[in-house]
DNA sequence: GCAAAAGTGTTTAAACTACACCCATGT
DNA sequence: ACATGGGTGTAGTTTAAACACTTTTGC
């Protein structure tokens, strides 16, 4: 997401702004999201600190970066500003200050963390399709994935719960929708995700 | 590492400071390491910043913290002050302020990053055994390893190079030193890691 | 019937697990 | 001799990878 603002040399820039001196790191990020967007109650998790002495003209301003994980279609947003809107990743154009390194460090991040923890779950509304799951982890990380082997090892991961309900209206065999086990989910974050590879 | 400081209420503290205006944040963490333990050229990594407003009495702190991988008894530490020193992780007491909870976070990601990274071999002297690497995996991460498999396994990751050189005076057959394959490493970083673990 | 996606099966190779076993060295 | 760790072998099981195949639905 980014913002038109005229005070940053006309480029777009990440939402963003001034801490209070006596708000939390999060609760900054989450007021900050909600001025701009309308979007609240979302989980934002600390991504990096960013503090280059010349990253800002004229002062030093060091920025911690936050970023949640939501489906675009699942908020609307609504916002007194103009020119806020949802962007596809990789039609960002140049944006202000340092802004491109904080976004493209967000996207590295992403792609590590999503290996190895099942966020991309988190990514996608209630109901979805194995293929709605697929199509994700094959954006995120850039790679094709075979839809059996995919599908299997998804299933038998135990973290996905089928729905009694099915597509309507598709020109093909209708897909079972899934949602989250969210017992199984909490399960794995408590007791930590297995040792698969060492060195 | 901790310090004693009589203002920090008695209790031991990590090594920490004030960052200077012009200071970039990577280098104010060296330059305070430096200054306490007289370690320097070390690669520190950003772990988190810490930013609750009641961290720390009277006036707002927030810190950013950094975190560095080194072999104890690569460095000797040199400084004026008492009281620095190394420390076995669970024997560490009531720290001040919020410090506990920074030093469980540094485990806790370093618990996450050593089984899809090979970090653990930046952990090592420039030579090492298998048992060396082992022990330190076993440490780290709280799990036994089968002696047989996990020396199969690291071998043939094909990041680790056989020195000439064998141990000497020990009262057992004598291992080979082992050294990280530093190209092989930096193509493993460059192209990444292998997709292991969808969902 | 055809296109398109759902969903299943199969085959082969690779990897993991849990052991048992032999080898070298200092005391 | 024996304790200690170095180092190798192997059987059984589990996963992964690639690909072919059948099923359902709208047009």
């Amino acid at each position: 997401m980014r913002q038109r603002d005229p005070r940053h040399e006309g480029k777009w820039a990440l939402p963003g702004g001034w801490i209070r001196y006596d708000e939390h790191l999060r609760s900054a990020a989450s007021r900050l999201l909600n001025e701009l967007t309308g979007i609240s109650d979302l989980y934002l998790e600390q991504l990096k600190t960013f503090g280059r002495v010349d990253r800002f003209p004229g002062e030093r301003v060091i920025t911690v970066a936050y970023y949640a994980l939501v489906s675009a279609d699942s908020y609307q947003l609504v916002t007194q500003e103009e020119d806020v809107n949802w962007h596809t990743i990789g039609e960002v154009s140049e944006l202000v200050y340092d802004h491109n390194e904080i976004l493209a460090e967000a996207l590295t991040h992403l792609r590590r963390e999503v290996r190895y923890r099942p966020i991309g779950l988190k990514l996608l509304p209630q109901k979805f399709t194995l293929l709605d799951l697929q199509n994700l982890y094959e954006a995120v990380l850039g790679v094709r994935l075979d839809k059996g082997n995919f599908r299997r090892k998804v299933l038998r991961s135990g973290l996905l719960l089928p729905c009694d309900e099915k597509q309507t209206g598709v020109a093909h065999r209708a897909a079972t929708f899934y949602r989250l086990n969210q017992s199984a989910y909490d399960e794995l974050v408590d007791h930590g995700f297995p040792v698969q590879s060492l060195v």
